[in-house]
DNA sequence: CAGTGGTCTAGACCACTTT
DNA sequence: AAGTGGTCTAGACCACTGA
């Protein structure tokens, strides 16, 4: 461990532990070695280790579990529903989604492409046009923008065994692409023709425009999804802390 | 310090603190003892504090400067704003509001008022009408509901001094509640006809409903917030980790 | 230069899980 | 019983602030 480098020791554990994921050197399930083992093999203290581990598993990046030992995260469904999937019904409990995909197209990126997901111009990008489906209703219509660069021969889950399958699980486990984080901004707009078609609303109702950023545990930004969301029956859930 | 208490005792000294920050034994701005003088009056370790003053600090309780010392964070317009404030233009850059207050009230609650604040029925409440104007231009109409018994004698910022004070910040210094926290649902809604006059846009323009509940250091609901934004020329930014 | 918070260490002991 | 992560301690040293 060399200290040319400014950043505090937990960071550079951090940083390093963050690389052996992002790489694939420890994959998805593994078991890292025990805090003791681990710590000598970085020549730091136990404490120190373990501050860098309290901020990967924040970032959900690893678990721990008293008594079992640390484990590289697993990219589930539920993790990323319960993470990423706001939407509420009145109750304001959670909803379960399925997913209709309509067309998937290559393409060269547009501009706001290029901005928001720091392409260079002329890039390629796939897009997914689908729906979401909450107990038999069509809710929201929304498409998934993703750089032909990181996600090449893109894999959807089409197959019918695939089909509960949320699409950050295949990112992981197809792509490599872990998610960590997305930035969102959110307004209202008029429903259009083909969004009411969908989703069997009046033209012009007004929807939950959702135009969200994500990012994955390298920082890259890794897809671009425009949402609209059909409030008529659900919310979208925020926490400010 | 104790032990049948099964908390760990982080946790047990950050409670210990907390509760001298709400009521008021430590007043807003003050000093809080050296780290290790305040360890040894609770006779703890070092370490120990400084993990329950790392979890206060998150909260925005306490704002620690490395040479200085650590304080009780004061409430400000500015930290309101950055906290809580999520409205942004079409460049992605925070925005100034001003506010201008239509109309104050005290008066029954009503049955969403008791669900949300988890008041008893009969409760009295505070109703604050008022629009939020961003460069000259209206763009929020919202309403703010207060347990009367929680602001006993409502006082607002109307003197012309106060017009670019927060809100929270006379919640925090005319009241003592100390807001930490809110919960936000949100959906798409038509401008009704009052809204339309208000903001300047047609009737039936789609509008950014905002639902909101805040609480306090206590973990009380002690305000309930319903926003209406115009999303013609901002966003409402959100992050999700 | 004195006083403050921030980092890092080494080690003891506790709580939980699995064999 | 063995092995894991979780808590807690005591102390050294560093980095920053302000008189």
């Amino acid at each position: 461990m060399r200290r040319p480098d400014a950043r505090p020791l937990y960071m550079q554990v951090e940083a390093i532990l963050k690389e052996r994921i992002v790489s694939g050197a420890w994959v998805s399930g593994q078991a890292l070695p025990a805090e003791p083992e681990l710590a000598a093999d970085l020549g730091v203290s136990a404490g120190t280790l373990r501050r860098a581990l309290a901020e990967l598993e924040r970032r959900h990046l690893i678990e721990r579990r008293q008594g079992r030992g640390t484990y590289v995260a697993q990219q589930t469904s539920e993790r990323a529903l319960g993470q990423f999937f706001r939407v509420r019904n009145l109750a304001g409990n959670p909803v379960e989604p399925e997913t209709l995909i309509t067309r998937v197209v290559t393409a060269p990126a547009s501009e706001e492409d290029v901005e928001c997901l720091h392409l260079s111009p002329g890039a390629e990008v796939h897009r997914i046009d689908r729906s979401r489906i909450f107990e038999g209703e069509p809710r929201i219509v929304e498409r998934i923008t993703l750089p032909a660069a990181l996600f090449p021969g893109l894999s959807l889950p089409l197959a019918p065994e695939q089909l509960g399958t949320e699409i950050y699980v295949h990112y992981r486990y197809r792509h490599g692409i872990i998610v960590v984080r997305a930035d969102e901004k959110l307004s209202a707009t008029p429903a259009s023709e083909e969004d009411a078609a969908v989703l069997g609303c009046a033209v012009g109702t007004p929807l939950l425009l959702i135009e969200r950023v994500t990012f994955d545990a390298a920082g890259r930004a890794v897809e671009l999804r425009v949402s609209r969301l059909d409030t008529r029956a659900h919310r979208y859930a925020v926490e400010i802390v």
